[in-house]
DNA sequence: CAACACCGACCGACCGGACGGTCGTGTCGT
DNA sequence: ACGACACGACCGTCCGGTCGGTCGGTGTTG
């Protein structure tokens, strides 16, 4: 059980300086000292906001699912076109480099970090999510839109994509989170070949 | 009784088991002590071995980064057409998953604790790695065989889709890595859109 | 072939420091 | 006078790393 949202705006400052502090340094390099001071306050201060270090990253990560979830399922209700939906997945997801900076690299370094029924919990929002996806394309796969063998290796290489980003992308940079969602999103959809000619001969023996 | 190992081959046995403990349950919850024991020796001895921690983070760092290398490195050399490379490249990463495991998650998340000079070097030969495909794939596009706008975004979705591989790929499983590989690379070259139909109308607006 | 020196692998016990977390207390605004 | 917010001082533990020493094997020397 938790408190009533109270200290929110404190909540807020504190998840978003750890996150940053997290993002930087890393989590083990962090320690509660830290974040209190980059809030303005002393570690035993911080203990009154806050009960742990790992509810911290509870914080971050359930912020984000959330916010990640309801977007989705906003639009598959909404019924937008499936290819339409995973454009805007991947602009959700690029843009949270912006507006959480820092949540994304918790929420894919750390989430094994959390412990018991909370993990628990957390990793199935996040199998629902990916499942929502994986779902779409098997649909749009079935109604003759996609070209898709595997479903779920398809939906491996569509998060790889824009997952990824958290180790490159850094804001303020010249290419906005949407250009970069259209981006992937033309290769994801329609490769970078220029004709079949490129993709003959060289399909065999991997394995030397 | 048993005849110990010698010298090199403590070592690799050491790496192998500090990352796959790495891996497994993360890189700072695992212990000097708890290495040790997987190799069947105590803290001491394992310092009669490695210098530090940080040196066995350096160690599969470097292993692993040698290896992609000389490979990329060797097929350039044999002026392969380039669409092969890419295959091959993304055969090689994910082919790692299984030949070492463990060591692409160290790769990808500790390496920035690798630090001073030791760190650049490490640093460095990662981005040459980087530069040497985006440069293959810029050529790609200037011989008229990729489509390709900005071959800096198009490096990082390429890289994307194979290295995101570890968060989720466990040996062992129904598919190899070089049919991934193979699947991953199609989606790249081709994508998955059947139709140009399927991509209209919903290019606009992402800002909602 | 003894006596001895040397050496690499090995370990029990220990150190120093950092870090998550707590306690008791003070100080406000209401 | 009460709760919310703040803090200095402190605790217990864990962990990277060290110290001093044992043991067994391998020359080397008379």
């Amino acid at each position: 059980m938790k408190a009533a949202p109270q200290g929110t705006a404190r909540r807020a400052e504190i998840v978003a300086a750890a996150a940053r502090l997290f993002d930087e340094r890393g989590y083990h390099a962090t320690s509660m000292d830290d974040i209190a001071a980059a809030v303005g306050i002393k570690k035993p201060t911080l203990y009154h906001h806050v009960q742990s270090k790992t509810q911290i990253v509870i914080w971050i990560h359930d912020e984000l699912v959330h916010d990640l979830t309801d977007r989705l399922e906003q639009r598959v209700a909404d019924k937008l076109p499936r290819a339409e939906i995973l454009l805007r997945v991947m602009d959700d997801i690029l843009g949270l480099l912006e507006t959480r900076p820092g949540h994304l690299r918790v929420y894919f370094e750390h989430h094994r970090e959390i412990p018991g029924e909370e993990g628990r919990v957390a990793r199935e929002m996040r199998d629902r999510y990916t499942e929502t996806v994986r779902q779409l394309i098997e649909e749009g796969a079935a109604a003759g839109e996609f070209r898709v063998e595997n479903p779920g290796l398809t939906t491996f290489a569509f998060f790889g994509m824009c997952n990824w980003a958290y180790q490159w992308y850094r804001p303020g940079g010249p290419l906005t989170h949407q250009v970069i969602a259209r981006y992937f999103w033309q290769i994801f959809m329609s490769g970078i070949a220029t004709g079949p000619e490129v993709l003959e001969g060289h399909a065999d023996r991997l394995d030397v």
